[in-house]
Parts: structure tokens; C-alpha cells; sequence
DNA sequence: GTCTATACCTCGATAGAC
DNA sequence: GTCTATCGAGGTATAGAC
């Protein structure tokens, strides 16, 4: 009876589901590790997070940890790597379902201001491990860089993507916008911060706005 | 003989400036304290820095250090306070010494890129503290977002001055320009430390030149 | 891979003798 | 004010038995 036997796989697709999200065992020690530092080092920062904590919550053996990191500063490096790479892909994935090219160019924006607010204001990952990261940890320093230009990269995109969507802004120059544009949103990440008030998105679209009506000037 | 007096009188002068300077023995074991706080915290981050190394830093007892500061944490908030202090000073005595209006409204960002480069672009300290604050350190928060105003504040007269200087800038709105130039100064901050550069802080003065002579549009 | 044990250090903070 | 001693906790990292 073959109903029967997919209903018995699906409960047991289910159980493992269950038992996933549970224990979180599916996951492999790596992923578990890496999963808790994405949340720990964020939340707490990386100097005030020890790596008792984030073994004992990712519930692997010591060991482990030092099998697949060699030390504290290996960590942060995936840290960083990893949150570098979800960041992009969750802000290019929200921005392109947007429909029209005005929205997917203040896209970016209006990611900000739900994620700033759920995460009670803690700010920019990148500024605060560079406020943070010894002097010694090179590697990190790279990693932040190359996603901040990452991102100018992306925002190039929107501003030529806008560029060519009508004659209304047929003047803008990408590559002049992208950086104010950068500026803009991490002075804006800063204020957030600094106030616990979300305005200052609001404030940075609106600057933004001026400024690429103002080019035709 | 006066003249005689008055040569022995600056000689002791000098000396106790140079034994000063020397020993740092003429400060009060708090204001050691602090000044080693202000170094230490703002170079190596406040987590990462030991109260065991200020008291040795600073060369004072460890019961010194208890009896002046009840806590580690009152500590942070007694730096963040005067870093707050000294840097709006330090800030306006550089800048009211330009000459002209426009110099003056400028001048926060020309004062900005000589200390990016000597501090090793090590960032804004609020930037810094907040990144690493943990979250019961309310107070700190609050003397952050003070100094925030404290700062606004400022550019805010400095586009008044300009705004008076003459018709060239008379559409100018003070309040307007303020929270926008603060959002650039704080975002050109971020660059500079995420890229390790200087350029950041020349496109935040152009970006911000844009936005004060299209306001007239 | 798991587990426990442990070495060695630094942390923030307190107590007591001088 | 100085000094040393010490507490209890937590830090990073390694070793060994299973």
C-alpha cells in the first residue's frame, strides 16, 4: 500500500525535523559552533563571549571545538566570513523581489530598519568587530573590508539598475553613488545606534533622495 | 633684585612642569587613573583591557583605584564622560580659530582626518564603547547619545554662522543641515576604519557640499 | 567523535598589615 | 596612601581515557 508507505516517510521526515530543530543534532559540530557564534559574538561581543559558553551551548565536546577551530581568533574569522556571506545574500534576496526599481534602490534601507529594530539596535556586525579585534587579527580586518565593498558593489548595481529604468534619473553616475550611498547607510547604522531610534534611516533616505535628484543640477 | 626673583620663580616653575611631565607625579592618583582609562580603553577596547594593568600604568595602589572608582564599570562611565568633555573642547578650540564661515562648518571634518591617521584609525570611542557595552551599562549609553547631541548641537550653530555670513548661504536650514552632516561625519568615520583610508572623510565634505548649495534648488 | 581533568593565566574585587 | 595576599570565577588551550 503505497499511501501507507509515504505516510510512514513523511512522519518520519517529520520526527527528523522535530528532532532537528530540537537538539539541533542534524547539524553538524561545525555548523553548531558556527551557528552559536553568529549569535554570541554579535550579541555579546567577542572579547566578553568565551569559548565555554559556545561550547556548552552548542553542546559539542571541547575537543571538537579545537579539532575544527585552532583557536579563538580561527573562529572569528569564520565569524566573520559567515556573516559576511548571510548578510549579502539576505539583503540581495530581499531587495530583488521588490518590483520596481525606485523600491530595490532604497531597498537596502528598508531592510535596515526591521532588522535594527530586532536586534535591539546592536549595529553593523563588521563595526563592531572592528571595534573589537585586536591588532594582530589581520585576517578579520580583510574579511570586513571585502564586505563592505560587497556591498558598494551591490548598491552600484541598484544605481545603474535605477539609471536605466526611465529618463528620470538617466543622469546618475553609479560609481558616484554607491559611495555617498555607503556612507549614508553606515552613518545611519551609527545613529541608530547611538540614539536607539530608528530616524535616522528615514533621514538617510530622504538625504539620499535629494541627492540623486539634485545631480541633474 | 626682582628680575632675579622672578628667573628663580620660573625655573621652579619649569621644574615642577618637567617633573610633571616626567613622573606625572603632580596629578592626582584619580586623574592618573583616568588618563590611563582614556588611553588603554580607547586603544585596546574597554573588555580587553584589565583594571590590573591601569593600576600599574598608572602607578597607583589597588586600593587607590577601589576607593575612587567603586567598580570597573564606573570607571567606563567616568572615561566616556571625559572623553566626551575633551573632544567637543578639542573640537571647537580647532575650529573656532579658522577665519572664515565656511572654514568653520568645514572644520570638523579638516580636524577629523589628522586624527583618524594618529590614532591609527582606531574610529569614533562612542562608536567604540557602544559596540562593547554591556547591556546594563545604561549610563554609558546615556552619556553616548549626550555627547551625540552635544555634537549636533554644534554643527547646528556652525551652519547658523554660515547661514549669516552671507546670501550665498542664506536659504541654509540650521536644523536640517545638523542631524545630516552628523550622519556623514559618523558614517565617513566608519569608512575610514572599515578601508583604512582617508578618503571617506574628503567624500563626506563634498557630499555635504552638494547638499548645502543644492538646498537652494 | 565523546567525556573529564587539568594546566596556566588573568579577571574583578576584598582584606589586612604597614 | 602603600604593599602583599588571596578569593572565586572565568579565560584559553592541551592531554588522556573511552
Amino acid at each position: 500500500m503505497k499511501s501507507h508507505e509515504i505516510s510512514v516517510g513523511r512522519q518520519i521526515v517529520l520526527f527528523i525535523h522535530a528532532f532537528m530543530s530540537s537538539h539541533s543534532q542534524a547539524q553538524s559540530p561545525r555548523e553548531r559552533i558556527l551557528a552559536k557564534a553568529l549569535e554570541l559574538f554579535y550579541k555579546q561581543g567577542y572579547t566578553a563571549t568565551g569559548v565555554n559558553q559556545i561550547i556548552k551551548e552548542a553542546e559539542v565536546a571541547r575537543a571538537s571545538f579545537y579539532d575544527h577551530f585552532h583557536s579563538k581568533e580561527d573562529l572569528l574569522v569564520a565569524y566573520a566570513t559567515e556573516m559576511a556571506r548571510t548578510e549579502i545574500a539576505g539583503i540581495r534576496a530581499d531587495v530583488l523581489k521588490l518590483s520596481t526599481a525606485r523600491e530595490r534602490f532604497f531597498g537596502p534601507l528598508a531592510v535596515l530598519k526591521p532588522w535594527l529594530e530586532s536586534s535591539g539596535y546592536r549595529g553593523c556586525p563588521f563595526q563592531n568587530v572592528m571595534a573589537e579585534a585586536p591588532p594582530e587579527a589581520a585576517r578579520v580586518w580583510e574579511v570586513a573590508r571585502q564586505h563592505r565593498e560587497s556591498l558598494r558593489t551591490f548598491l552600484q548595481e541598484l544605481a545603474l539598475d535605477l539609471k536605466n529604468s526611465g529618463p528620470a534619473f538617466a543622469h546618475l553616475v553609479p560609481e558616484a553613488v554607491a559611495p555617498t550611498y555607503l556612507m549614508l547607510f553606515e552613518g545611519a547604522i551609527a545613529l541608530c545606534v547611538a540614539y536607539r531610534q530608528i530616524w535616522p534611516v528615514d533621514h538617510a533616505e530622504s538625504t539620499l533622495l535629494t541627492l540623486i535628484s539634485a545631480q541633474n543640477g
